[in-house]
RNA sequence: GGGUCGUUAACUCAGACGGUAGAGUAUCUGCCUUUUAAGCAGAGAGUCACUGGUUCGAGUCCAGUACGACCCA
């Protein structure tokens, strides 16, 4: 509260002469008619009804009352336009003496930038055209005492913006839209799953055992039961016992958290919906997220061709015939073929997108020792004992991944990084698994769920033994989830998106920390 | 964890060879009843991120620390 600076003086001292004039600095129960955005759509639909539209200042119009925070004043000897805004958005308001009378004009030049006023007149337009607002009469409804940054060009240091946000949301439109479009969506995926029947749900957030993803958990102690708890680092396990209960078609969206470091792609907490279908196969989930990301890019962009740091990412869908090869930005379709296609994304299986587009050759791809030597000569590091699955994926990781640019499915995930995946019934080192690539990331992850509680317990039981040879990421046993499979869970598939990377995508933000909030940062 | 860059007034930024601090906006005082980043005249405003070193003298050179940005692992 103590600052030194003479603005900060400037203010009170005003603070103190306006409280002397009997002026209440933070008044309630001012009641607005209309936002200032209505008043636009007003002024554009039917200006005629709104009084003079001349420089007569309207005095016969309609009288409406509109409150929102000052952002600019132009000052004359007896009148002053001001600019002031709500959510809505911004307009001009004109303060004339021969209104508000001497009194009100001398409290009027009191106020400061970033104050929130309410004002009441009708509406009229400038010579210049601009309709605004002439205050027959105003109140001050919120002092401001600290002053805001310059009004031309803002608020830029990315530290300033995210540890104070709210100047970052005040002075810059561009960050308020981000924002917009992320609460729509979320709101519109929320609608899409409940269009299609699923049930939202909340499951716990503060777990016995973390499980559902391999990850670092955060810890955490429960003073009154006596017990250690984690903070989730996927709510996955917890939703498939819903679907053992009988909740066929389930969804959630909240936060994760993962206990390692922060970089433009991670934040220690972050969104992810994570939805299970029964009678479903990880194929078909593959076409619902086809669907929902056009759904959602359709009404937060109204486009499916989506701009996003200089590359344009389709998500009409592509055409992939045997002929077609990847070029080096992993970009498998032409135009020609788009028309001819039900909008598939490309689907590939990790191997194949090895040789097409890792430039693995095809003769090493089954031998792990081959693959290590061939990790080795390209600068990629690989311990010595990973098993093959691994080898493989550490590869697809650096060689593929970043070239991963259109939209694509990465399907045939080996066993060993899938532990809670339905083995393949063609080849059961491999899983009923895929990832969703878009702009060299990784962006959803879905498969065909272990309902075999035998099956799942051997599982486990590897994921141990990685634990006791040092992988600290691997998953833990998590016994009680066995038993809830053995009392049998139909067929099912899940998924879960990552929320702040999709955000990310449709607003073509470069870093997380520009689509969330509040984003971590260190103590100063 | 490693590398590069940044931190100067409330905000956005200048500051050559080391000589004790500058602009615009904002603020304050005048003038101005249709401005559009209003205009004109004047004024005030700084622990140059922090700590140490070199030097007669450091915003500037050197080392370390903190925070941040980007790249890499």
């Amino acid at each position: 509260m103590e600052d030194s600076s003479t603005l900060f003086k400037a203010r009170k001292d005003k603070m103190n002469e306006l409280k002397e004039s009997g002026i209440t600095l933070y008044p309630n129960g001012f009641k607005i008619s209309n936002t200032i955005g209505e008043l636009h759509q007003l002024t554009n639909l039917s200006p005629e009804i709104l009084g003079e539209k001349s420089i007569t200042l309207g005095e016969n119009g309609t009288t409406f009352s509109v409150a929102g925070r000052m952002m600019a004043v132009n000052n004359f000897g007896k009148s002053s336009f001001i600019r002031f805004k709500d959510r809505t958005g911004q307009i001009q308001a004109y303060i004339q003496k021969n209104f508000v009378g001497n009194d009100g004009y001398a409290i009027f030049k009191k106020l400061d930038i970033g104050d929130f006023i309410g004002i009441e007149g009708p509406l009229f337009q400038t010579k210049t055209g601009e309709w605004t607002i002439l205050a027959k009469s105003f109140r001050l409804l919120s002092k401001s005492v600290r002053p805001l940054p310059e009004k031309y060009h803002g608020i830029k240091d990315p530290e300033k913006r995210y540890r104070q946000r709210y100047l970052d949301l005040i002075m810059n439109e561009e960050a308020r839209d981000i924002f917009i479009k992320r609460s729509k969506i979320v709101s519109t995926m929320r609608r899409f799953f409940e269009a299609r029947d699923f049930m939202e749900v909340e499951t716990p957030m503060m777990q016995p055992l973390p499980g559902g993803a391999e990850a670092t958990p955060f810890k955490t102690w429960h003073n009154a039961l006596g017990m250690e708890l984690f903070l989730r680092i996927a709510p996955e396990l917890y939703l498939k016992r819903l679907v053992v209960g009988g909740f066929e078609k389930v969804f959630e969206i909240n936060r994760n958290f993962r206990n390692e470091g922060v970089s433009t792609r991670h934040n220690p907490e972050f969104t992810m919906v994570e939805f299970y279908q029964a009678y479903a196969t990880y194929e078909d989930l593959m076409d619902l997220t086809e669907e929902m990301f056009r759904n959602i890019a359709m009404e937060v962009n109204e486009t499916l061709q989506i701009e996003y740091q200089g590359n344009t990412i389709d998500f009409r869908g592509v055409a992939v015939t045997d002929t077609d090869t990847a070029d080096n930005q992993g970009n498998i379709y032409n135009d020609e073929s788009v028309s001819s296609n039900n909008g598939k994304w490309r689907r590939i299986s990790m191997i194949e997108s090895l040789t097409t587009i890792g430039g693995v050759d095809s003769s090493i791809i089954g031998d792990s020792a081959k693959l290590l030597e061939f990790a080795e000569e390209k600068g990629i590091k690989i311990t010595k004992k990973e098993r093959y699955g691994k080898i493989l994926t550490k590869l697809f990781d650096t060689l593929v991944e970043p070239k991963l640019i259109q939209p694509t499915f990465i399907t045939g995930y080996p066993v060993e990084v899938s532990p809670l995946s339905r083995k393949s019934d063609t080849n059961p080192e491999l899983t009923d698994r895929f990832e969703l690539f878009i702009a060299g990331r990784e962006i959803a992850n879905g498969f065909s769920e272990i309902n075999d509680p035998a099956d799942q317990y051997e599982r486990f039981l590897q994921q141990a033994s990685q634990r006791t040879e040092g992988n600290t990421e691997a998953h833990i046993m998590d016994a009680d989830y066995v038993e809830a499979l053995e009392y049998g869970m139909p067929p099912t598939a899940g998924e879960g998106i990552g929320i702040d990377r999709l955000v990310m995508l449709l607003t073509d933000s470069p870093s997380i920390r520009e689509v969330i909030l509040f984003p971590h940062m260190k103590n100063v």
